[in-house]
DNA sequence: CTCTTTTGCGACATAAGTGTCTCAAAAGAC
DNA sequence: GTCTTTTGAGACACTTATGTCGCAAAAGAG
């Protein structure tokens, strides 16, 4: 039996997201091999959380560049950057549990990632697409923090895996007030 | 030097908010007091974290009681509400570091207080103040992501505090696009 | 099929963190 | 001021988890 590295380790970010203080032995077991075979692949947890945070900084490169922000409308480019975003997610809501300054301190490409969400929002609010009244750095948090809580939701089943990009883009840009949401039209 | 056990409590849950791997060792040493007496007053993570738990708890449940979720529109209640979690918001942001599955199983009262907050933005949605297009769930899930992604910009300083109830409020309830946005009086 | 690589198991060594204890010093109460 | 309570420090015991190793079995490659 050999273990694809990649699987192994989407396998255990899953487990560790639920789980966080997980062992290594506990994750092991989880994913269906051996701790040694673990401590083969990822020797111990700070190269296993290492290795997620690598692989969630190179994904969200990668879906950054797919989602080509600068170009369309900021909104287009938001719905764009949310569809990209979705296959990460659980890496990023894992990496939500480690601790907010793990992101920022430990890794540079983070800090190019959060660069170009916020210069989205800034674009956004340059065009008057989206309001100047919430600032960018705030609009980013929430960003992150909707594609966490979402994927936690659909990892526990309390929203369809489906609804995923819908659900964060369409709360993001009109809320949930009644009043002055656009027909389904509108957006694009 | 006597110690408050709530003062320690709050001191301790936002070191491990920002530090969630974090020793009894450290933790003392953040919160300046000696592992001996961090360990009188809560014998080990499990107890702190079972203590920080229980606090979380019974301060939601008076935020909720004080925020009277059933009176006035449901966007003056998402109002109250916001306001009376902020002080309990660091909580909640530790509480998610620990996993998505500490909150629902190892305390009952977490069940209620989900479902005071669903019930909240089923009553909008019923009233026709709250769209119908996103789920209760899904709601439910942001606004506990939002509270949390807030406290932790609070923490580190990339908003102001002051604004904590109305930047969750304001983009739960409206979203970003400029398109629909009330002008400043609508919400009330 | 053979040969090579990977894996799991079990045992044990090692490391890190926690628990416990004593006692003097510090702090609080009156 | 005296007396009581709390705290910190240091030492050591204990616990838990990780690291390491050898080797046979399982799996992969050709």
């Amino acid at each position: 039996m050999t273990s694809d590295r990649d699987q192994l380790l989407r396998a255990a970010a899953d487990h560790l997201a639920r789980r966080p203080n997980a062992t290594q032995d506990e994750i092991a077991k989880a994913i269906g091999i051996s701790r040694a075979t673990l401590h083969r692949h990822f020797a111990g947890r700070r190269e296993l959380l290492a290795a997620v945070e690598e692989s969630a900084v190179t994904r969200m490169d990668e879906a950054l560049r797919a989602a080509r922000l600068e170009e369309g409308t900021a909104t287009q480019a938001l719905h764009r950057l949310t569809t990209a975003c979705e296959p990460v997610a659980p890496f990023l809501a894992l990496l939500y549990t480690q601790g907010q300054d793990i992101p920022e301190q430990t890794h540079p490409g983070w800090e190019d990632i959060d660069e170009r969400i916020l210069e989205l929002f800034r674009r956004g609010q340059r065009s008057g697409e989206f309001t100047p009244d919430l600032s960018a750095a705030w609009l980013t948090e929430a960003f992150y923090s909707l594609v966490a809580g979402a994927a936690w939701s659909v990892q526990s089943g309390r929203v369809a895996a489906r609804d995923f990009q819908h659900m964060i883009t369409d709360l993001l840009l009109h809320g949930v007030a009644s009043a002055g949401r656009p027909s389904r039209e509108t957006d694009r």
